[in-house]
DNA sequence: AATGAATGAGTATTCATTCAT
DNA sequence: GATGAATGAATACTCATTCAT
């Protein structure tokens, strides 16, 4: 096996690079998570990376690109999250949806207000042009919903319905999920419970059972 | 009646000043919707208003002053919008709550991206000094919650449930709402489906009876 | 009369705007023709200008569009002096030459490097996408060319000669001038002698009549 | 024979040096006259060169002293060709300068816009106070004008005048030359025409019969 | 000797805010 | 009250130069 065609073998200069810019990213990310896309500024990431200015042009060509990258790595984790919980769980929907439910909820708790970054500054950046950058978004939160629909369609399926937009139902379970993170975890702080467990329990609850026949 | 508390009999300078404020907040609603808060100048919100530039710091202390002039004309809407939902709609909390749903997502979509708007931009501006200005948007947010608590919690009291955290459920249910919105009418578009009935019939659907009774 | 639609009794909003923009002209013509297009700060020409950074904005889009500016201030002058020159001048060819000759020179002289400038920096500003602008430029120097022409035409004219490209022989004429502008003003500096009037004769007699039948 | 001060045996080592350094001043030549010097990076002389950004400064200590090292060239090239032109022709004073003015103007062909980049650039770079670097470019042109200067002495002495300042005269001639070339291969360009030979002709015929006498 | 990643001084431009008219 | 010219703090980005490898 080449060294270079190895992913895992990267020659020492390009796993440099990477590492490199692992760590911008996570500077940025810890900052524009802080205070904002545009209360943060070069200087300040850069400082943070403990870098020069300049050597973040090497690895970013702009801010916003930067800022692009971050929401790639997010919502590529996102989609990793959605992959290994329903894979890894052996059980019941239920007991999927609800191992999904919990790993959201804690990446969002471990990345704090990253989570709404993605939500809150998507539509700020740029001028709209990059549909390219916005499809790939697109596919990844399909790909959520995709992957948590799966459990969803069976559930169902032995239920005897039919026809269902499970992709549909997905979304609903995810919105449930993401504005409680977002309730949660951003400075618009609306909840205070603190509790994982019990907040993913309601929600499932809710989800499967509706809350016609809801009990705590 | 004194001039001063009475609503209709203001003094017409009031009024006047009232209405510039209005004005003003109108054509900063759809700039700050359309280009988000940073890449809308004062400029053009006094250019779009037909007023000076100066005019504005007039009527709004500061640029962000007017962003929250906006957040409270919206989030006083949301909150006009569930009691009336709820309290003009007479039937089962089941009919309330599809009231509410429609309601706020015609809202939504009339508004376009304006909802998003204070999700997107909210943690954006200050510096978190602002408090005082945050519980009042608390306030708002628990005020729907707790509107459309009522009927869930009738609800769940019918069905001998006795201990439940209603306004939570409440939470959920404008969770599924907003990230609908969300979804369907951000820039960052995820759902194709235009169907307001179809989509608030899911989102009741999933709410009362949970995916496992879930018929299309 | 009506005062806007006179060209001379401009509204005062409009001759005020008029005066700082020469004002502001008049720095960066200074200091452009002291250090050079890029070795020149906006900051510095608006403090020359004894004017805000800001400000300098209000009058021209950017600094390239202030050094079009003087460009265009220039090469009107320049037109004008030869207009002037010849159409002032009763006499001679010989005489009338001699008197463009001379004002060029002097203006050189009192604009000390900025004749250069133009050389110098005309293909140096912007990505050559700026043709309208190189077309003004163009036409300006051919119109010195066809005005001090004509008396060349007419000189030759009665020698006899008949098809004569007077407007080639005019850039000659114009050519010895400019370069001696040059080489007298610029940095690189090449001659020492600094009388205006004998180098006019010089250049004129040349012109006329060649060296072969010069005399100092 | 000294190894050091024969021309023809210089140490491989030096040898090689002096090719790198005409590779890196050919293509930095290239560059500066495409684009001029402050919008040439390092980094493209440096990739057009194929070599390194940092083996440049083993050449030359830095971005200015190359600029320095291709008017050197230039000016050194313009020497030579004045030197061949005058020495090699065999003729009339007229005839010398015919040939002069044909290799000038050849060369100012061949390399299109470089001649005005010394004209552009000379003042740009620096602060002034490189008078050494000024004096030998300095040198060079008197050395040029002296060259060309010696047939139009002979020419006018044969003529009876006694006094003359062949130099100016030659400076005068030279002038119509150089602007000829900026007007004909400038940016700037200002005439149609490419016929050298024509050119070449108009501008002796000029000089050394004046327009008084002038036949086309 | 060759390299190119790191650096940070330097700069054009924007825009919220002020204030004289 | 209304205005918009004046302002300068703030900031993304460039690029000549250095230096460890």
């Amino acid at each position: 096996m080449n060294r270079r065609t190895s992913a895992r073998v990267l020659p020492r200069k390009e796993r440099e690079k990477r590492a490199r810019q692992e760590e911008i990213l996570t500077a940025a990310r810890a900052l524009f998570a802080l205070k904002g896309y545009h209360n943060t500024t070069l200087e300040e990431i850069a400082h943070h990376a403990e870098f020069g200015k300049g050597t973040i042009y090497n690895y970013f060509s702009s801010k916003e690109e930067l800022f692009y990258g971050i929401i790639d790595q997010l919502t590529a984790e996102t989609v990793e999250l959605a992959l290994a919980s329903i894979r890894d769980t052996n059980g019941t929907a239920r007991e999927k949806l609800t191992a999904y439910a919990v790993a959201m909820i804690s990446h969002a708790r471990a990345n704090a207000e990253l989570v709404n970054l993605i939500i809150r500054e998507i539509n700020h950046v740029g001028d709209g042009s990059d549909d390219i950058r916005m499809k790939i978004f697109h596919l990844r939160a399909r790909k959520v919903w995709e992957t948590i629909a799966q459990p969803i369609k069976d559930e169902i399926r032995s239920n005897g319905s039919k026809q269902v937009d499970a992709v549909r139902l997905a979304a609903m379970f995810d919105g449930m999920l993401r504005f409680h993170c977002i309730a949660q975890y951003g400075k618009f702080r609306l909840l205070e419970n603190e509790n994982i467990a019990q907040a993913v329990s309601s929600i499932v609850s809710v989800f499967f059972d509706g809350i016609a026949n809801y009990k705590e």
